[in-house]
DNA sequence: CTGAAAGCGCTTACAG
DNA sequence: CTGAAAGCGCTTACAG
């Protein structure tokens, strides 16, 4: 492993030199450069990450903290970031919060402090007093997707725009009798997504003349298995069955889906299901979902970050842009029978 | 952010003996321990990484290099891998390959020789000859899960020997028409999976002096549809119809339990289904499974790193201990009818 | 545009 | 058990 004295030898110039050429900071004539480029390719030259973040303050490392890593969402914001990080030459570091409490701690007062980041992505995750201040503490750019976060930039879907688009969709369709499937509200704690998009139904239900039924809401725990046991409950009772179900996530759209085939009812005829998310399964069950792009979003979040490491680099991206979300209507939403 | 020189003179000592309180490297008398602890506590004092990095030669960090984040499969290992590396004092930097080639080559030409990363965990990734090379030319451990590394240690589960448990459950049962869903040959890459387990699946049922039947054989791509496909083909023409089949991944077996669904056959009476996996969706679908358990892998590569990283630091696992499998028998299999 | 040199904040032989 | 000091490998004012 050479280092950066044995390619200012090879090109002639001083060290300072090869770093500046190297790096892109400061100028160098341009066949100076060539030739450090040159000489640091035959030696396969590598600068040292931590030589450079110590002289320079710069970690070119981005930290990002996720709450689950196994689902679906939240993986594939971190394939976005990772990959839109990747291009611009960053490195990620990655702070899951899935163990226990202790864990979670040692992440606030103990990893995250070591510098070795340049900024902070914080995923869809609910910060208490004493992280957020950690947080902020570091004095880095922060960027949060998934809901507001105080004194932090963050992404967000409107979850209440969502779902009355949603809702909107089945009402638009001739249905009245809409049940929903909503969060539980011990998920609460996640920036209030599930109050949110009933919030959405019920207004888009109001807007429409529609009086919202409390019995027609179930809360469940956005799981197949979850959407499967409340659709159940809401399509075991004829006389008072809704014709069409919103689920808040497409996995429980998807358990609502089997919930209704087991109940020998047919989707759409005797029943819509419209969900959210935009979930890679969802094609396969044709299931009609207001699709929201979490690789898009994780890619959208590294660009607003970048445009805080690097200022004046580019025109950056307008602040709090409204992430897309998109109605992408398959086979599970018809018109009411008769 | 106080430094270390802060610490010493709160705690009245030398730096070097704040480093040597603080790391635990070298000796130090309880007394002063104690009081660089609190000295450091007071102060929030944490150590520099690139500092500590750049004067020791060790980053404390991990690379983990993943082909896609999005499944489950690699996502849960990640998950895994990631707690046991907090548990560790590690942090982990993620490589993700999911992008093109470009973005490939500069993680192996560029990314991982900066000098981050202690250790790299390669997750069920084929390397070719040269992205090995970059590897081992790093002088560092290397741990793989999933296949066979050439001058790696790896962590693997027998694929031959899961698909004849599996094969061997449905001929336990009674059923000597198996049909299998296994994967295609482009899948090929990823260590000989698809052959080894179409030849643990033939083998099992040689020794039970079954003929493999060769239009029994499926390939497909791994996922629900993929499996629904495919099952929908081996299902459809009843003389022929298989009474049980053993699909290559649970998301294959939940298609093709949906398949025999829409085909109005009944699981298991009419086909018992099984696959291999152990995905979360798998107890929602009542599906009978050989059980991998991937945190767990991830957990259990970081502890070989660990060996490798700290010799000596107590007994180190032994090396190729098979991965754990485990029948999960539900309701998806029972004997053949009639 | 380029170089000499200080300095980033630690760790670790070395000496006692 | 502890300290003084060299050194890890870069970057960047500063001067020219």
């Amino acid at each position: 492993m050479p280092g950066i004295e044995a390619v200012a030898k090879l090109a002639g110039v001083s060290t300072a030199t090869v770093s500046r050429a190297l790096s892109g900071n400061g100028h160098v004539s341009p066949s100076t450069r060539v030739r450090v480029h040159e000489a640091a390719r035959e030696l396969g030259y590598v600068v040292s990450s931590s030589a450079s973040s110590l002289a320079s303050g710069r970690t070119k490392n981005v930290g990002v903290v996720v709450p689950f890593l196994s689902r679906w969402f939240y993986s594939s914001v971190l394939e976005g970031a990772g990959a839109a990080l990747l291009r611009n030459g960053y490195d990620l570091t990655l702070y899951g919060l899935s163990g226990g409490d202790d864990e979670r701690t040692s992440v606030f007062e103990h990893f995250l402090l070591r510098k070795r980041v340049d900024a902070v992505l914080a995923l869809t995750i609910e910060l208490n007093e004493s992280e957020l201040q950690s947080l902020l503490d570091l004095h880095k750019p922060i960027v949060g997707i998934g809901g507001p976060l105080k004194g932090v930039q963050t992404l967000s879907v409107d979850d209440v725009a969502v779902a009355m688009l949603a809702t909107e969709h089945l009402l638009g369709l001739g249905h009245t009798r809409i049940g929903m499937i909503g969060g539980a509200s011990r998920f609460e704690l996640d920036f209030h997504l599930p109050t949110n998009r009933r919030a959405g139904y019920e207004d888009a239900l109001r807007l429409a003349g529609v009086q919202p039924d409390p019995p027609l809401f179930r809360p469940a725990d956005f799981t197949i298995r979850g959407g499967y046991e409340a659709a159940r409950e809401l399509l075991v009772d004829p006389p008072n069955r809704p014709t069409a179900i919103f689920a808040a996530s497409d996995e429980m759209a998807i358990g609502s889906i089997l919930a209704a085939r087991d109940l020998g009812l047919s989707v759409p005829r005797d029943v819509s299901v419209i969900g959210i998310d935009g979930h890679e399964h969802s094609e396969f069950f044709g299931l009609t979902t207001m699709a929201q792009f979490p690789r898009r979003q994780g890619e959208q979040a590294v660009e607003m970050l970048m445009d805080r490491l690097h200022p004046g680099r580019r025109d950056p991206l307008p602040t709090n842009i409204p992430l897309p979300v998109e109605l992408i209507v398959r086979t599970s939403t018809a018109p009411p029978a008769g």
